[in-house]
RNA sequence: GCGGUUGUAGCUCAGUCGGUUAGAGUGCCGGCCUGUCACGCCGGAGGUCGCGGGUUCGAGCCCCGUCAACCGCGCCA
């Protein structure tokens, strides 16, 4: 017989009744009747129950075990009556009699329980990790997340695409995130970066004729962290592909993210075609570029009603350059009580308020507008906007004005709220689309100075021309993102291959060609020597984990994450250098201010 | 860097209007128990009320400061 077992902990069922078997693992739970002890002896497989008679020689050893002792049983299986079946666990038709119990690992009082799933500070978990990660449902996201790695690399493969590794040290980017320094011994004074991703490598893969690249590849960013962003890396379903416009992309990636949220999703329902949504329409109708589209309110512009009128907040604002009145249905929310309570959270957010028309059953009969802005405006106006909105009794309308980018996030987050306490937004599924057509550049709102909105790299819409003729906010870029409940999964793009269209792209944002000659040197240079036109994507894997797992902080999906203060505290990093390691490095450490 | 929330037994939490010796559940230790599977029963140990200062006859509770954790903002091409 095997040293330490014969099945595993999941193994045994009634076909196995009578036989001697031998088990290892943990000491799940232990129950002492005096008479009679059980333990629930747990590997990573499963749960089966052992138990011992006190008249058994071994009694003395069992009934000194303890929760996460590690132990070796030998015993032979018997089939339980049926009223002691226990129908919560696989094996739990049969139990297994002990006959010989060995200690492999004794195990000192817990700092964190394993058994029963106790919610404890993250601070010991992340310390005892090793721990935590006994437990069921941490045990079981980890697992989940190397399912969900293997789907994706089944998937590329099989459409013909291949893995690469890129190198982890490299030189630092200027655009994009702070980067993790490496110091040089080799060259003292000089630092290696970790890549925030292997954005030019896998452009330089295309360039070298390698066609169609992927890699569930590193990224490290050292940025300040949040519920769903680790601290320092995260990894990145990468992908590049040559001779390719953004509909190949599309036709790629789609059915791997659909694929991988069949299979791993537990059957709830994934969208099928991913719709395309314009960021602008997506701006107008979400008020986000991230759109839960699991909730089914979308807002519109109803500007006309209110120019005019004698609603004179809305009606004096629209005679400023730029601003809009935009309407967000709320079907239900028909309330005096629940639309005072969303005005009070625009106000929250920091808005004057947010108006509101919401209809309800007239005494006389049929139906009437309630709420001071269908006062001020007149019942004309209102009935218009309740045409418009398709709105009717029992339903209400808010409203929001000025100019859009001020007003924008908090109709967003306001659709959301309506959407959840409403029970309009459809839990258990996964809804997907693609966000397309991002503007090249933004302005800053203060400075009014132009920067890249999106990707450096990417391809203008209209390509040189574009740039040259229009107005830098107008022109779009080949880009986008994948979206799932409201969560942004990933962004992509068509790369910009042509050097001349890339100085002009930077040009633009005020980088001359010497600056883009001396910080994508490796990439201007190849693109000088035969480039094929290439696009590509990096979904992150983090996020679709969280999002199969119903995961809401991202250390749930990561198996030894760091905490908010982007430490390890199991590990002990960062930690302070020897002071031979920094004479070898050439470095001096100022004194702390 | 900024803001919010939290901080009482190993852990989860309660603690009234500022008033006697700070409690419960769970875990731990000991005892009892032959059918449990969140076993049950009895007993015990376990506290710098995050830390420092202040107000007060008296502070877990009020005030100021500080530290830590988490969440958010800035940041994240």
């Amino acid at each position: 017989m095997h040293r330490y077992r014969s099945h595993t902990c999941a193994d045994l069922t009634k076909a196995a009744v009578g036989e001697t078997v031998r088990l290892s693992g943990w000491v799940h739970r232990v129950r002492d009747h005096g008479g009679v002890l059980f333990i629930d002896l747990r590997d990573h497989y499963g749960i089966t129950q052992v138990l011992i008679d006190g008249d058994s020689p071994a009694f003395k050893d069992a009934e000194k075990v303890r929760a996460e002792w590690v132990v070796r049983i030998d015993g032979v299986v018997k089939a339980r009556a049926p009223e002691l079946v226990n129908a919560k666990i696989p094996t739990g038709e049969i139990e297994v009699y002990i006959r010989e119990l060995e200690v492999l690992s004794a195990a000192e009082e817990l700092p964190l329980p394993v058994f029963g799933e106790v919610d404890y500070p993250e601070e010991t978990r992340l310390r005892y990790r090793f721990l935590d990660l006994r437990r069921e449902s941490l045990h079981a996201n980890i697992m989940l997340r190397s399912r969900v790695i293997a789907y994706l690399r089944d998937a590329m493969r099989a459409q013909g695409f291949t893995e690469f590794q890129t190198p982890i040290l490299t030189a630092s980017s200027p655009e994009g995130a702070r980067d993790f320094l490496v110091p040089s011994r080799l060259h003292p004074g000089k630092f290696y970066a970790l890549p925030q991703a292997p954005q030019q490598f896998k452009q330089l893969i295309m360039v070298a004729g390698f066609d169609r690249y992927f890699q569930i590849a590193p990224c490290f960013r050292d940025e300040d962290p949040r519920a769903d962003r680790s601290p320092g890396e995260f990894y990145q379903l990468d992908v590049e592909m040559s001779f390719v416009e953004q509909e190949d992309v599309f036709q790629a990636i789609e059915p791997v993210m659909r694929g991988v949220f069949e299979e791993l999703g537990g059957g709830r329902p994934v969208t099928k075609d991913f719709p395309r949504i314009a960021y602008r329409d997506s701006m107008l109708w979400y008020g986000s570029d991230k759109p839960d589209l699991r909730n089914p309110i979308k807002m519109q512009i109803v500007s006309d009603h209110f120019r005019g009128s004698d609603f004179k907040v809305f009606a004096g604002l629209l005679e400023q350059p730029g601003t809009q009145v935009r309407a967000i249905p709320a079907p239900g929310g028909g309330s005096r009580k629940f639309c005072d309570r969303m005005n009070a959270f625009a106000q929250g957010e920091g808005l004057p308020g947010m108006g509101y028309i919401f209809w309800r059953k007239a005494e006389a009969g049929g139906m009437e507008a309630a709420g001071p802005v269908a006062k001020a405006i007149g019942p004309e106006r209102t009935e218009a906007i309740r045409a418009q909105m398709g709105v009717g009794e029992g339903d209400a309308v808010f409203f929001l004005g000025g100019l859009p980018a001020k007003f924008e996030p908090v109709a967003g987050k306001a659709r959301n709220v309506i959407g959840k306490e409403l029970g309009l937004t459809v839990e258990d599924r996964f809804d997907f689309c693609w966000i397309v057509d991002f503007p090249m550049y933004e302005a800053d709102p203060d400075t009014g100075k132009l920067d890249f909105s999106h990707n450096p790299f990417s391809m203008p819409q209209g390509g040189i021309e574009a740039l040259e003729k229009l107005p830098p906010l107008d022109v779009l870029g080949f880009q986008y993102d994948i979206v799932c409940n409201g969560v942004e999964l990933s962004s992509g793009a068509v790369r910009n291959h042509k050097p001349e269209i890339m100085y002009k792209a930077f040009e633009i944002v005020g980088y001359d060609q010497a600056y883009v000659d001396e910080h994508f040197g490796g990439m201007i240079s190849a693109f000088k020597y035969g480039a094929p036109p290439h696009a590509g994507i990096a979904p992150g894997v983090d996020r679709i984990v969280m999002l199969l797992a119903g995961a809401e902080n991202i250390r749930e999906v990561i198996m030894f994450p760091m905490n908010q203060r982007a430490e390890d505290l199991m590990m002990g990093a960062p930690s302070e250098p020897t002071n031979e390691q920094l004479r070898d490095l050439g470095i001096r450490l100022a004194p702390k201010a």
